[in-house]
DNA sequence: TCTGGGGTCCTAGGACCC
DNA sequence: TCTGGGGTCCTAGGACCC
């Protein structure tokens, strides 16, 4: 059976969320920046018309910024993440069968309703979308996961469909000239480097890679390029999730506000980072087999003595007790330290993630049991204390709690948590 | 002199995604 | 001076075993 298939994405996301409780931003050229306020990750249409592309360092279009009046944000995760489930809620009210795939993305299922006129139903999810969250999306429509985000892409290009393309309304010949038109990169799966092996085949638009053989691109590059080509052309290979399996590992990590030398510096952030990753672990029930850490220098500054070390540590017993997860990470950075490097950025990784109710207990490991009640009364508490009082106010060992912390990041310009803190409501005047 | 072969598991690294 | 963070999947190659 034919599946219909729709991707629907919010456009320029973070900008998008930024100019809800903004209206006066409309129109003017924004971007919002990543942590450490660094780089480029949302661009408003205005911005991107003035060839500004994803990524692109800050400090590298100041000048440009000042010229065209571009405003910065530093990004708000709260917010983004609080409008974020209010749109996928929205979503789901249309379709049976909903997989959110990103933080601004959803695809939904309309297989089971072969009637429904999915150009309108296109139309009024932008309407309603636009009404009760306040940001504006795109969807396209296809009988594969693949061709839906390609639809997508299309939705966004051509201004007179008005943010829907439903690719099984066209006639053949019109998706042969449109496929034709698009470069191959643009395909979901097919990345930089991809591309530029495809072209050396002569595979440049989305239609040469849909005409290719499947079986013969399988053996240049891997099974999934085969099941991309299989997708493009109308055989869903790829199903919808709907339930999120479980994470298979965590990480957090954070780029320096300014460089560290010292390892009880690298050990402080550490200790932050592992105080998140084991919230997040036991947020989702799991516990750990196995701790990784890894260092960098700065890979732009070519004069600069370069050093990326990494490894990982296997747990006695599977755990989700924070001072045992630092403990581990603890001696892997005594192991990875030298001295004399200019450090700019470090992460922990919990890795090997289990069940913890499945977890069973070790008979002569003197590590602390996952399923001891004190440390587990003491996690929870540590959690509930942090989610009421915002993140790292207890910590385990000396988290973040000396001064200054030079590692700690930069956050020029962010907004306000309008949708999270009361402090922070907007404020209507009459 | 002549030095197997196949399977499995693990890890590192690459490529991709948002 | 200033260059994000958090994920997944795949492959190649080494270690190890019989």
């Amino acid at each position: 059976m034919q599946r219909r298939i729709a991707l629907v994405d919010v456009n320029n996301f973070y900008v998008s969320c930024e100019r809800v409780f903004r209206p006066d931003l409309e129109g003017k050229p924004i971007v919002v920046l990543s942590n450490n306020d660094g780089c480029v990750v949302a661009r408003s249409a205005e911005v991107k018309a003035l060839g500004v592309p994803m990524g692109l360092p800050w400090f590298q279009m100041k000048e440009l910024a000042r010229e065209h009046r571009i405003l910065a944000f530093s990004s708000n995760y709260t917010l983004y993440g609080d409008l974020s489930s209010r749109v996928m809620a929205v979503l789901g009210q249309f379709a049976p069968d909903q997989e959110v795939y990103s933080i601004d993305e959803s695809f939904l299922d309309f297989t089971r309703q072969p009637h429904l006129d999915l150009t309108a139903t296109g139309q009024t999810i932008r309407q309603r979308v636009k009404q009760w969250v306040g940001v504006p999306v795109s969807v396209g429509i296809g009988s594969t996961k693949t061709l839906a985000k390609l639809a997508n892409h299309v939705a966004k290009k051509r201004a007179d469909w008005n943010g829907v393309c439903d690719l099984d309304t066209l006639p053949g010949s019109d998706i042969d000239a449109l496929l034709a038109s698009i470069e191959v990169r643009e395909v979901w799966g097919v990345g930089r480097k991809t591309a530029m092996k495809l072209a050396e085949q002569g595979i440049r638009s989305v239609a040469d890679l849909r005409a290719a053989n499947p079986h013969r691109l399988r053996e240049r590059y891997s099974v999934v390029m085969e099941r991309t080509v299989r997708e493009l052309q109308g055989e869903s290979c790829i199903d919808l999730e709907e339930d999120a399996p479980p994470r298979q590992q965590i990480i957090a990590s954070r780029s320096f506000g300014a460089p560290v030398w010292t390892e009880a510096e690298l050990a402080e952030s550490l200790r932050a980072y592992m105080g998140r990753a084991a919230e997040k672990l036991r947020r989702q029930h799991g516990v750990a087999g196995r701790v990784g850490v890894w260092l960098e220098t700065n890979r732009h500054r070519l004069q600069d003595a370069q050093y990326h070390p990494s490894a990982t540590l296997p747990l006695p017993a599977p755990s989700d007790d924070t001072a045992v997860l630092t403990k581990a990470a603890m001696t892997v950075l005594h192991h990875l330290y030298r001295d004399g490097y200019r450090y700019v950025k470090a992460g922990v990784m919990l890795l090997e993630l289990g069940e913890r109710n499945v977890e069973q207990g070790q008979l002569f490991a003197d590590a602390p049991s996952a399923t001891d009640p004190l440390r587990t009364a003491l996690m929870a508490t540590l959690d509930r204390v942090n989610a009421r009082w915002g993140k790292g106010t207890l910590g385990i060992g000396s988290a973040g709690l000396r001064q200054p912390r030079r590692w700690a990041m930069k956050r020029g310009t962010m907004t306000p948590a309008y949708t999270t803190n009361w402090d922070d409501l907007a404020i209507v005047r009459a």
